[in-house]
DNA sequence: TTCCGGCCGTGACATTTGTCAGGGGCCCGT
DNA sequence: ACGGGCCCCTGACAAATGTCACGGCCGGAA
């Protein structure tokens, strides 16, 4: 029934790296039953550029400006939901998973994957099957949901870049008192010993990505 | 002069992600005047790969496990002279160029230049040019060399972590007063206003990066 | 309804961090 | 031989950070 004489798959490639991602064009394309139908650079081109092109499948990088892979994974799904979804991610982030999951992506691949399996990962998910890193799958059930309340989450985001307890507080219109308690929260339910500690593991495990 | 009639450049790819570096073969595989003739996964596996393979350039990415591909461009250099090195980076750090140069690399390409200029890129290099891209050149010399001694430098990585003093000068053989005042120096020579934003401005310069 | 948990804030407190002023040792260039 | 830079350490101090106990405001669950 997958006789090599069907219409080609078309696909969709959102990766914010050009070179990669015409370098992905140029992997796929070698496929007989595969064609790039469109190429984007940023998360927020996803869903206007599908309308257009009307793909089969979109692979979408979740480190991209505009919109993550994941926020444009859950747009495209509610825009076009003929469209499958394949998430292709630099990181084996256990919280990237569950959340592209949530999100309706119907396949999770990390790029550190052989090459050659790419292909079928997106025959399968066109298959309407769901395609997951058996290894991730597993790290992620271990490593369990966000500990984290939304504020705590807000609260470690804006600590990334790395402000002193004033900025975060103007930031995010809150008093610093305020500011102390979530970190020290977070402090404590990430087992971190400092404020950067626990900005490292949370983002570690996926907990930072929430709007 | 540049006859197609010519045998092919001999390629080394080397870079962690294997989706990518089987993307990036697919795509310079595409070029008739190229051949893909090794692939590593690890900094460390460059050299013993290039004495078998004898490529005419090679594509190394900075970030790897093993040996940085600023450190195997320096050791490809001296092991195998004839090879020509391109490194090919994810980000466009002022000091990774620098570093790279000073290594002995005869290009430097940011992933987000578009696919077809990279095998212009390749063809230069083997041709004896140098390869740099505009943009980054300017800024490196704008940003110049790293202020920080080479101690400043080691203690900053070590802080990436996110440990505390006592774990720093513990690693460190030190003591918890030293580490404060090389901390202290650096924050003072990056602009930051605490120990997590110098990380970050030393990290986005590329000035933690030796030995 | 009452409770509970998240959220926001206060104030006080101990600890950590960042700064400064020293001092001694080493190596290198003058 | 001297100066200058970097390194290592000490000690002391101010500022920032982390912790704790407290209370009030909400919305949803029991």
């Amino acid at each position: 029934m997958t006789g090599p004489a069907n219409a080609p798959i078309r696909l969709l490639l959102a990766d914010d790296q050009a070179l990669v991602r015409g370098a992905l064009a140029a992997l796929l394309s070698l496929e007989p039953d595969l064609t790039v139908v469109a190429e984007v650079g940023r998360g927020d081109e996803v869903v206007p550029e599908a309308r257009r092109t009307r793909p089969d499948v979109a692979l979408l990088d979740v480190e991209m400006p505009g919109l993550d892979g994941i926020a444009a994974a859950a747009a495209l799904r509610a825009a076009l939901p003929a469209c499958r979804v394949l998430v292709v991610t630099t990181f084996g982030r256990p919280g990237y998973l569950r959340r592209a999951m949530e999100a309706g992506a119907n396949g999770f691949v990390v790029k550190d994957t052989p090459a050659r399996q790419l292909a079928d990962a997106v025959r399968r998910v066109h298959a309407g099957l769901r395609v997951v890193d058996p290894t991730l799958a597993a790290e992620t059930l271990a490593t369990g949901a966000s500990p984290l309340t939304e504020r705590e989450a807000e609260v470690l985001r804006a600590a990334r870049g790395g402000g002193t307890v004033a900025d975060l507080a103007g930031a995010l219109h809150l008093s610093e008192g305020t500011v102390r308690n979530h970190l020290s929260a977070a402090i404590g339910k990430t087992g971190a010993r400092n404020r950067a500690e626990a900005v490292r593991i949370a983002e570690q495990n996926g907990w930072l990505l929430g709007e």
